[in-house]
DNA sequence: TATGAATGAGCCTTCATTCAT
DNA sequence: CATGAATGAAGGCTCATTCAT
């Protein structure tokens, strides 16, 4: 980062763009490396490949968000069993600005991680991301009393659920605003899977007598 | 459709398997034809060109779509103002099963519009009906008291809720999987979209106070 | 080969001209192309790659080649143990002017395969035969009297001999020479073998006394 | 090779592991910089070419060898008429432990030279050393009674017995292994050649009868 | 109707070499 | 002495499309 040459900050600029517009996949190298000024050959000079090119827009991104992420999701199940409900503010609401600033700090390469990564080793990350902490989380609801939900419908709910924080991630919004949708995001899920559970239970309350 | 003959009926079986596997883009028309026992000089005498090999597999399915998605929501507007939460069963719970009939009845035309039409004119499809649909139903929900909602949150619920639906209409689901899934995202979006509403309402009402 | 259309036939002599002259890895298949008179798509037509070009041109001539040396190995070595130098003649002399007829009848293929293969699956072939032929006889080798040889030895002398045979196949001789002169070298050699045998022997006779 | 400097030893012994792996041609020499632990411009202030690098690698090498064989071969033909066949034991005999030690001391010259040269002007420099050195010793032979034998084949055996030479020159062989195979081959061909010389006159013998 | 021959622009990558500093 | 930036030609290969037959 530190000893980029100007060269390369052309090429990464020139990158960027392209690969903001058309993909990873359908960027073109040759019309990167055209459009920054140089040649292909100046290019391999200093990237081994496409791919190394995109990693270098966002690798430190990508890690940084693992990490984010992951701080907040530990956050919360460090709480003794029985009391993460409770403790869900400070776990989640009060890591929210902290998670708007790295954000608003590297948007641009959230865009190209989360939507523009097809056919680098970060397509699918959210997936992954999804399914990482999802199954983090998973034995901590079953101790919230929401044992009774199809682990397939609340896989669907948590895609749905960091879908949105993505879009949000990768939306126009200032810093504040990131908090207060991420705010309202997380409420209407809180509220809309306990609402579901709770309908649940009722109903196998009503089969049962 | 009706005058469909063998030789297209083949390339369009083909191109259904290799446009599924590849996406549109990456799929090779060399190897869709050659897959279906013919050569591209045979295919440009049915087509025009490679999208509008998608276009065929997928253009009927996507209007339908359209249109029952539009069907719905005209129901639900249709009844007078002020009683349309009542209605709210008879208007969207009471047409899942017919959304599911169309859904399992389409499922593979779906995956293709829904995931696999990048650079084609499907792409973002599903956006431009979410689009469509919040734009009708916005003046709705201002009757319903939920009017203090920013309408870009809304929008981003929307795009969720879609968004799950398409996951679930492209899921391998059953038909009476995919009416139950539905239902339960739709509580989970309802009560969560409420809640968030009178939170809201509370705050402000706090707030003057 | 029945089946080759002018314009296959243009690059496959395109092709052996400039593997001939610059070996498969150096030849540069945009020149063999243009040199036919047309584009790399076209011959993408026709080839799946550089490789499948060169054993459009060897295949056919190499399993020959490979049949007529095991042919002549296996002739011999069918004879029953301890008689098999007195059939040398039959076993080997016999059958070189059929030999000769396949070689001054693929000699152009012949010299690809042994000396401008390099890259291709058919770098090596030669050493491999050798190596398999040599460990064939080896046994015979046994019951002769040469035991006395260092097996390593044998083989330098094999990959001699074998080698003196691949240059007289890809030289400019005409089909009685070459019977004539693969004559003459195997006199040579076994001649030559024959009295390192005896020499050793002897050698071996004084140290014992 | 008395003022070489540090870089240009570094590049030296990068080149030799890069040729003797790959081959000049296939050698990269931006790999070899690279692996010597500089750039390339450092590299071009000492060498004009990549050609240049293997010749300054191998050409006291070449040298010293074709001045080996020279010297023996003289000394051969140096005797008077008519005793070189008595003379062979001096002649060639006695100076093969010269020959083996030059081997043993340069054989990874020796390699690069004999066997990774493709694409220098090294390359065929067996041929031409035995070409000059057949022709040299051609008279000779008239005078031995071998004047029967098709100058063609006797290049040809000629070839063979020097290629012999080198692979045992480019294997693995202490420096007694060398001289012993060495005389074991010389052994097999003089007395094969003899043989078939004899053979030629008993068959034209029989032909005048 | 269908073939199949051919195009030409494009893909990512490698290379030996030059040259200002 | 050595760097490192840059070139430009070439490498093998894929693609959607055209068109005479």
């Amino acid at each position: 980062m530190a000893d980029t040459t100007a060269t390369q900050q052309a090429i990464l600029a020139s990158a960027r763009r392209h690969f903001m517009e058309h993909g990873f996949k359908s960027a073109s190298l040759n019309r990167i490396v055209a459009d920054a000024g140089f040649t292909k050959g100046a290019f391999y000079g200093y990237y081994a490949s496409k791919e190394e090119l995109f990693d270098a827009l966002v690798a430190q991104t990508s890690q940084g968000l693992a990490q984010v992420m992951g701080s907040i999701t530990a956050g919360w199940a460090g709480y003794p069993e029985g009391e993460q409900p409770e403790h869900l503010d400070e776990a989640f609401f009060a890591r929210l600005p902290e998670l708007a600033d790295f954000i608003v700090g590297h948007r641009d390469d959230l865009r190209l991680i989360l939507s523009r990564s097809e056919g680098t080793r970060y397509e699918g990350l959210l997936e992954s991301l999804v399914e990482n902490n999802t199954q983090r989380i998973e034995p901590m609801l079953a101790r919230m009393g929401l044992s009774g939900m199809d682990p397939d419908t609340y896989r669907l709910l948590m895609n749905a659920y960091y879908g949105t924080l993505a879009r949000i991630a990768t939306g126009d919004y200032a810093r504040d605003q990131v908090v207060a949708k991420m705010r309202d995001v997380q409420v209407v899920f809180q509220a809309g899977i306990l609402a579901l559970a709770q309908r649940r239970q009722g109903a196998q309350g009503q089969e049962r007598s």
